[in-house]
DNA sequence: ATGCCTGTCTGGGACAGA
């Protein structure tokens, strides 16, 4: 069972490439952000031509999130978080798939950092891992998947060079500081499980020619509860996706559970 | 301090992204 986590940036501009990913990688479980998209222009048709149903939390213009599943359609749970206001952003979708509980995260990028933005962040996340704790304790597999907006360490391993980033909130001891509490609660990190010490960038920003220098950072996370760390057989980026003409500003990150 | 790039809303240029 391979289940992938991609920020699309624009699944209306991305939907060449992003079906040229779902032929060419075949994830059973596909978590995809940024669709900025409303619910009514989301690309049903074609997703479902591709062989994948489809759940999905989409606003005009920004954020938006959805769960793929090949050959079968996932059963929504919830979209958003219990108690979130009717106008919340569309950041975070949850559904069932064969037994297994998905979920499609897009958490708030908080930048500029101090300001009302970043305190968002901080607020978004807290009620993440309020929401998660309902989940973890599952005897069932559980997977978290999405863009975090948070580069876990200074590390090579997790950012290229922090010269240009000190300031910036993916880097903030307090954004940090909410992951960590995250992971400590019981939270397996896919991709740094299966290679630790080893750059698994999933971000290359279009500017200032970050792909081509390899400028990358780790963003894009698959968080397990115990029971499917349990079943972590293999993990991993697919930096292909990032080379390719219009390309999002992300690759994708996947893990694959074995039975 | 700003622009560097890209997508979305529009139908030019602002905003958001990270």
């Amino acid at each position: 069972m391979r289940i992938a986590s991609f920020n699309v940036n624009g699944i209306k501009a991305r939907l060449p490439r992003l079906l040229e990913w779902l032929a060419g990688s075949a994830p059973d479980i596909a978590c995809l952000q940024e669709l900025k998209t409303s619910d009514e222009t989301f690309p049903e048709a074609a997703i479902r031509d591709a062989g994948y149903g489809a759940v999905w939390h989409g606003q005009k213009g920004f954020n938006g999130v959805a769960i793929l599943a090949r050959g079968t359609d996932p059963t929504e749970i919830r979209r958003g978080f219990p108690g979130d206001l009717p106008d919340a952003q569309s950041r975070y979708i949850e559904a069932t798939v064969d037994g297994m509980v998905v979920a499609s995260i897009y958490l708030p990028n908080g930048n500029p950092q101090p300001g009302p933005k970043f305190d968002y962040k901080l607020a978004w996340f807290e009620s993440l891992i309020e929401h998660a704790e309902s989940l973890r304790s599952r005897d069932t597999p559980v997977v978290l998947a999405g863009d975090y907006n948070v580069v876990p360490t200074d590390e090579v391993c997790d950012i290229y060079s922090t010269r240009s980033w000190t300031k910036d909130a993916l880097l903030q001891p307090e954004t940090r500081a909410a992951w960590r509490r995250l992971l400590d609660a019981g939270w397996t990190d896919a991709v740094r499980t299966i290679h630790p010490g080893v750059p698994m960038y999933t971000f290359w920003d279009y500017l200032r020619n970050r792909w081509p220098r390899d400028a990358g950072m780790r963003i894009d996370h698959l968080l397990l509860n115990s029971a499917a760390a349990a079943r972590l057989v293999d993990a991993g980026v697919d930096r292909d996706v990032r080379g390719c003409e219009r390309a999002s500003d992300h690759a994708p990150a996947w893990t694959v559970l074995g039975a």
